[in-house]
DNA sequence: CGGCGGCTTGAAAGGCATCAACATAAGTGG
DNA sequence: CCACTTATGTTGATGCCTTTCAAGCCGCCG
């Protein structure tokens, strides 16, 4: 049996960063789409930062190489998240960012960005909400046993795409166990296991890289303690 | 033989929050002052956000503590930074927050805060500066064997601490071993024998917890990869 | 002086990485 | 559309690293 799996629709009006949007302004923040194929990259890696990254539609995955040619994954922003504001203090962009599928990017200048803001105090209240929002993201990184750091990350992506249809609780899961295990610090073979683990105790199925989500509340009381939302 | 730890003076003129402080602006944004004593806590988890912390002597831990007791330490932060941030987009605090050393604390109003932003372009420019470098803290919490989370912890607080005086490179430890452990997701005894062994091959020295760095690149390789700064 | 918390060190157990072999899926070119 | 190739996922065996448990040490403070 296939599981349904929640589209995800794609409106300027569900977007996050809508009111920084070009469509919705005066003030024309936003200048260039793009558009990302699987694997395709922005390659921003040593450029000078010149402004922030609305994902659309898609998602990225921000990594460095390691001397040894390891891929570590810093980052990842879903729909509706904004990629580049670690690169802000710095000047430059720290990190290549890789579609991890078909992605649509808006890019917003910083100095536009910056006018914007300091001209309207609501949508500066609405930044420091989203920025803020961004802190807390990762804390489950520190778990200390696999399973809690798997298990808090689905419920983290859980609640970034906010995914609900109807009595189902599914969602499309964008990365690879390979990319898993580099964002969460776990190899590959480990992520498998859990994965097969979760399935077996009827906690998670997935099929077609469509994760469903049979017990919440099993899953948060592995994920327990690391949490914040 | 003593170690001599840089001092860590004490002036608003330091402080990266200096043009946000009362003392220096037409508009009185930071009201309150708290003193908090070694393990003293603000105690602000559930509360409702109203607030930033500036830290401008000492150094603060916000934890949580889990259904089985354990105290989970999700920040550090230390002279000159700030905490409340995370705190914002849910309109309350997630953690409580106790001072690992004396602490002298400015509070900093958030609807005031805002005013003075949106009236003050190079204040949000510099607001934004701030927030991003605090979006890259941590990034080495990932980091696979605990002595490279321990030697990259090192580095970072020495980045941020941003002591040098003349040829010695050393700084005050903030933490007790326990509470690194619990920043680190590692075991205390764990830290005690990284900080024995990295003693042992003479790469840092400890004493009265002032720590010294003996062979920085080496430190810095060990960390290897998980350095973002 | 005694008690307590923090640090150190040892021995044992367990969890995860690594290596390897295989299965399956996806992508490519004829 | 098939044959081939490559990427991705699965499963088992082994070894290493870190946790856990235990005991002892040291400095601090009442």
């Amino acid at each position: 049996m296939m599981i349904e799996c929640a589209s995800q629709k794609s409106a300027c009006a569900e977007c996050s960063y809508e009111k920084f949007c070009f469509n919705k302004q005066s003030i024309k923040i936003s200048g260039k789409e793009h558009y990302l194929k699987k694997n395709e990259s922005l390659n921003l890696s040593e450029d000078k930062f010149k402004g922030l990254y609305v994902i659309r539609e898609g998602a990225l995955k921000a990594y460095k190489t390691d001397p040894d040619g390891n891929e570590l994954i810093h980052g990842l922003y879903l729909k509706n998240e904004v990629y580049g504001y670690e690169s802000i203090y710095k000047g430059e962009y720290f990190f290549s960012a890789t579609a991890l599928c078909e992605t649509i990017l808006c890019e917003i200048s910083y100095p536009k960005f910056l006018d914007l803001l300091s001209s309207n105090s609501h949508l500066l209240d609405h930044l420091l909400h989203l920025m803020s929002h961004q802190l807390t993201f990762g804390a489950y990184l520190k778990s200390i046993t696999a399973q809690q750091r798997l298990a808090a990350f689905i419920l983290d992506l859980f609640s970034r795409l906010l995914i609900e249809s109807s009595s189902l609780i599914s969602f499309y899961l964008p990365l690879s166990y390979q990319d898993i295990g580099r964002y969460l610090g776990l190899a590959t073979e480990t992520i498998s296991r859990i994965f097969s683990q979760l399935k077996k105790e009827k906690i998670i199925s997935i099929e077609n890289k469509c994760i469903q989500l049979l017990q919440i509340d099993k899953l948060k009381s592995i994920a327990e303690g690391f949490l914040i939302h």
